[in-house]
DNA sequence: AATTGCCGCAACCGCCCCCCA
DNA sequence: TTGGGGGGCGGTTGCGGCAAT
């Protein structure tokens, strides 16, 4: 038996959404909030399926959007959380106020895709187009195994065990910590250590969120703030939990 | 003025994850 | 512990507008 499907698509409308039906999806999320979206089509006298309310509320309709061209600043912002995240578009939309992962993933494909090509970046990898990338080297333990019994085939008097060639191939632990860009100021010379803070580093000089000064002995103090945050900016959202973190760690055990 | 091709964006589709019974 | 349902997400599609011919 299949998966039931999310709405009787026989008797719900497809396509371009009407005014009146903009209203009636408002006035029902002004009255009884969001939610249950499977439900509230029927609620709210809407031939829609609840996934094309939620679509539509969270891409359009919603009154914290931000509508109108993107600038520069976001660009950039847009650009360097995509070298960090890839193409993690919700997670990207949740630093960006009032933009949506839908608005953010269409300005990517349309505008900043070609911008960073004209600049001669790859999108994909954000390294330069013609620099050579190194063969990628790809560790198969399956493989290393199969050398070892091969060699082990020779010596079956030993009545070695396969337990203990596994052996040779303990359990790894992969996880994987994002943290920023270790510099030891300290091997800096004096004149040339930076004090640019990282909401700086993202262009977005000048905000709310900078902790730049003029000093350069706060630098130090920017480093000590635990992963995820910078000089108290909670940039990957690890204090107000915007970022799943589980998503950024591999483990093989 | 009509046609064609391209581009941008809203909307859809299907998969995946999480929560709860 | 497991399976089903709901919601979220990323990729893709299709339509409308606009520029070029």
């Amino acid at each position: 038996m299949g998966r039931s499907p999310c709405c009787e698509k026989a008797h719900t409308n497809k396509g371009a959404w009407t005014k009146e039906e903009d209203d009636r999806l408002i006035a029902h999320i002004r009255a009884h909030g969001e939610g249950c979206w499977r439900s509230l089509p029927k609620a709210a006298g809407l031939l829609r399926c609840g996934k094309s309310c939620r679509l539509r509320w969270i891409n359009y309709l919603r009154p914290d959007l931000k509508r109108g061209n993107f600038t520069e600043d976001e660009d950039e912002i847009i650009i360097k959380l995509h070298s960090l995240l890839g193409n993690k578009w919700s997670l990207i939309a949740g630093r960006l106020p009032g933009r949506t992962d839908n608005e953010i993933k269409n300005y990517w494909n349309t505008h900043i895709r070609r911008k960073l090509l004209s600049r001669g970046v790859d999108p994909s990898t954000h390294r330069p187009v013609n620099e050579s990338v190194p063969d990628a080297k790809t560790i198969s333990f399956a493989a290393v195994i199969k050398e070892e019994e091969k060699i082990f085939r020779g010596f079956d008097h030993c009545n070695r065990d396969k337990t203990q060639i596994l052996e040779r191939c303990p359990d790894l632990n992969l996880d994987l910590q994002i943290s920023l860009p270790s510099i030891n100021q300290e091997a800096i010379p004096p004149l040339r250590r930076t004090s640019l803070c990282f909401s700086c580093s993202l262009g977005l000089r000048n905000s709310k969120e900078c902790r730049c000064t003029s000093s350069s002995s706060n630098s130090s103090s920017n480093t000590s703030s635990g992963v995820g945050t910078v000089g108290g900016l909670d940039f990957f959202g690890f204090k107000s939990r915007v970022l799943d973190y589980r998503s950024l760690e591999m483990k093989y055990n």
